[in-house]
DNA sequence: GTGATTTGACCTTC
DNA sequence: GAAGGTCAAATCAC
């Protein structure tokens, strides 16, 4: 559909890093032709310059990336991200071992990373995992972290898409009470407001629920988020409480939000927000996803338009 | 020791 | 009774 076509979008900091490399290897080649014995444009100022010139490119690119990396990796919620993730089957294996072996135990594949846990700007806890019916994946549950000490109540599920098992839906429930968003998500937000040029804008920010485009948009991560108009039945089954009455309210949050900001407590007001992602760090089976940045660290990545993931914006269609 | 995750068991809803 | 949601003991990493 035409609504993918944008290119996707890399952060600021991606596509100042990306220039500077251009420029920098612009200087570089300048600098080779200059050691190959090329008499030097007048433009230049010599070997020396160039040589710095192209230290400098490097270092600016280098501070845009982990400036645009720093808020994810500096997270309090990555706390014991790297550990529990690189060992997650030994573990699952010693405690198969210890309790005679269990089918959720060989069914979950091996975690490789929850670097960003908190990427949505708060603290969970994952307080169970369940099998759901005629799907392939299981259904995590999460809870604020702060459940225990300010009594917030809100909740969030994720659950793998069969089809691509590179997206995840997560809905959430229930209103923030804590003010627990993460100091790297505040720093987020902040960068939010000097990228909100970078969401990408699918239809109409008023558009119906109903029948309307669905609303996609990238994060400073690049991750691809949907926002879905109604709340599985499924999930909802057990919560009788008001926070989910207002199904006919649909998605409350920010249309010009990215999804960092997205389920904050002014936005998750009430009724379920859900919302999917093609890569939300804090699951299983990450790895690639998690390896993004890394990706566009490489030279591999010549072309923003190769941020996109067009087949997963497809599938986002089969959601709706 | 502390805190997070795992996972079987239990509870609730339909 | 089935299915989904939550609890809590066991386990693990730091």
């Amino acid at each position: 559909m035409a609504l993918i076509a944008t290119g996707a979008t890399a952060s600021p900091a991606s596509s100042m890093a990306s220039e500077l490399m251009a420029q920098g290897r612009e200087s570089a080649a300048v600098l080779e032709a200059l050691l190959h014995g090329a008499s030097l444009p007048p433009a230049h100022g010599g070997a020396h310059a160039l040589a710095a010139e192209i230290l400098r490119c490097c270092d600016r690119a280098l501070a845009a990336l982990r400036a645009g990396g720093d808020a994810e990796s500096s997270s309090p919620g990555t706390k014991r991200s790297k550990p529990a993730t690189a060992q997650p089957a030994t573990r699952r294996r010693r405690r198969a071992a210890a309790s005679g072996g269990g089918a959720a135990a060989a069914a979950e594949p091996a975690r490789v990373e929850m670097a960003r846990t908190s990427e949505d700007g708060f603290l969970w806890r994952k307080y169970g995992q369940k099998e759901i019916k005629n799907s392939k994946h299981p259904r995590l549950y999460y809870r604020c972290s702060y459940k225990d000490d300010h009594g917030c109540t809100a909740t969030k599920q994720v659950q793998q898409s069969e089809e691509d098992p590179s997206i995840y839906v997560i809905t959430y429930f229930g209103d923030h009470t804590c003010s627990c968003q993460t100091a790297a998500a505040m720093d987020d937000d902040d960068d939010d407001e000097n990228s909100q040029h970078f969401v990408i804008h699918f239809g109409s920010a008023t558009a119906s629920r109903s029948g309307s485009p669905p609303l996609l948009y990238d994060d400073d991560d690049g991750d691809v988020w949907r926002e879905t108009a109604a709340t599985p039945p499924s999930s909802r089954q057990s919560r009788s409480s008001p926070e989910v009455d207002g199904e006919e309210s649909g998605v409350k949050m920010s249309k010009e939000e990215p999804v960092d900001s997205c389920p904050v407590p002014s936005a998750v007001s009430s009724p379920a927000d859900v919302v999917s992602c093609s890569s939300p760090a804090m699951e299983p089976d990450l790895l690639r996803c998690l390896n993004w940045d890394d990706d566009f660290g490489d030279s591999s990545f010549v072309d923003a338009d190769e941020f996109m993931n067009f087949d997963e914006i497809d599938l986002f269609q089969i959601y709706s």
